[in-house]
DNA sequence: CGACACTTTGAAGACGATCAACGCCGGTGG
DNA sequence: CCACCGGCGTTGATCGTCTTCAAAGTGTCG
């Protein structure tokens, strides 16, 4: 079998030896899930472990009055359900759909319980993403409860430049404003309203284009409510981003 | 040593024999923390993992504007920590103050580290623990990005029940209403205004004691839009205190 | 009794949701 | 080729909710 190569550089196969890893890999299967397909529902058991390969999945629920609420909008590299599965939980708590049309490594649960208590350095691995995860979750809690719109949008903006590797001086929104949105908790209209504010601020948004003028005024804006300060990763990662951009760089294009 | 009646009940240390585990705990030991002092410091390095004996812990971040936000408030049995120390964060990232008079078991570093290297049920018991954690944390981030405040107050007031095993039909509140509205990131005013408003949902509070009236009826009100229904371990748990409570009780008092 | 922490209540203002209208674009079918 | 449509995004007006500031009420402990 061919190892995409985005799995081969996956920290979660760190610590184990190429062959312990193509082994294991050897246990799942390669699928594909076509734009607008779901690849399971709120609901339904959960029979699987997955590793998004490429494409783009949104995580959502509906509630009682049909309202959809974006979970999480996950890229390649990125896994689902480990966190359901861990936990022993039965059923889906979210519901999948394909953004983009997505290839997927799917695996099945015993598959990452076995090798979770098989191999120990997987059990790690595993064990630090889900805390990296639980991290993430509650910053986000904690600036639903605490930031206004406008700065939930440059954060984001912000932590976009970061996952996606983007350059903060130009980029493209790799989704739609829709989505975006959905995934704030906030409404379309407001996402809008909050562009023009960020224009003041030193965003500048028009279509699906991204320009951020000046990085710092906009690590105070958010960092001012955000006091994770020193120690929050997006942070670091801005600082090294930074520091490279001052530099003068090898090669342009 | 003594090992205190609830850590021999964690289901942390499930899956080990009474031997492993009382040799483990052995690498620990007991201190107390009088209310009001602080126990580790937001920036501080991380250096321990801590069990909760006995009291009430507050985990709490300040921003730039002095505004405290609390993260969450433990009680006896939970734990503090793991989630830095499994995601190598070598900096704390919020500041654990005591409410109560509390005691404590404390462990390096190296000891949960190590202990989840050389334990494997310790290891899965652990990811169990943080992906449960991390789960609740994702359903409060939405649930501040789309539930009221009297909904965020009725949701609390329910969960509480299930972790503190009380009787929806009468307890009190295990701590204040300033610290309770800080957790729920709302205003202590607004916290205050929104029991008037469960009066006519089916919730009394006068002080600190609180009545549920009507059980299902708040679980309507809350979990329209909670949308987590049957997988909930809030509902379910609810669900079992309404099967018993309708039987007649054995040994009242 | 008075000091103090905690809580409640009132009034004003800011912010986001909602509803409605419109502009823009890509596709489809006549 | 043009007319029509549907999905997506913007803008305006209005309304309800939460915050903020101010003042007063409650309770406890010395």
């Amino acid at each position: 079998m061919i190892v995409p190569e985005i799995i081969r550089t996956l920290p979660l196969f760190s610590g184990l030896t190429e062959q312990e890893r193509d082994t294991l890999l050897a246990g799942g299967h390669l699928r594909s899930c076509a734009r607008g397909q779901t690849l399971f529902q709120h609901g339904e058991p959960v029979a699987h472990f997955y590793i998004l390969i490429s494409g783009t999945i949104q995580l959502f629920r509906v509630n009682a009055e049909g309202n959809e609420k974006t979970v999480n909008v996950l890229k390649s590299g990125q896994t689902l359900c480990e966190s359901e599965i861990m936990d022993s939980c039965r059923h889906h708590r979210v519901t999948a759909k394909a953004v983009d049309d997505c290839s997927i490594m799917e695996f099945s649960v015993t598959w990452l319980k076995d090798t979770a208590k098989k191999h120990t350095p997987f059990a790690l691995n595993l064990l630090s993403l889900i805390a990296q995860q639980s991290h993430l979750a509650e910053v986000e809690a904690e600036h639903q409860a605490t930031m206004s719109a406008t700065q939930l949008v440059a954060c984001f903006l912000q932590r976009m430049c970061v996952l996606y590797d983007f350059d903060p001086a130009g980029f493209d929104l790799p989704y739609s404003k829709t989505l975006i949105a959905s995934r704030l908790g906030i409404e379309l209209e407001t996402f809008s309203r909050t562009l023009s504010k960020l224009r003041e601020n030193g965003i500048t948004v028009k279509g699906n284009s991204v320009v951020i003028h000046d990085l710092q005024r906009i690590e105070d804006f958010v960092c001012g409510f955000c006091s994770i300060a020193e120690d929050c990763p997006t942070h670091q990662a801005l600082e090294r981003k930074a520091e490279n951009s001052a530099r003068p760089k090898r090669h342009s294009h």
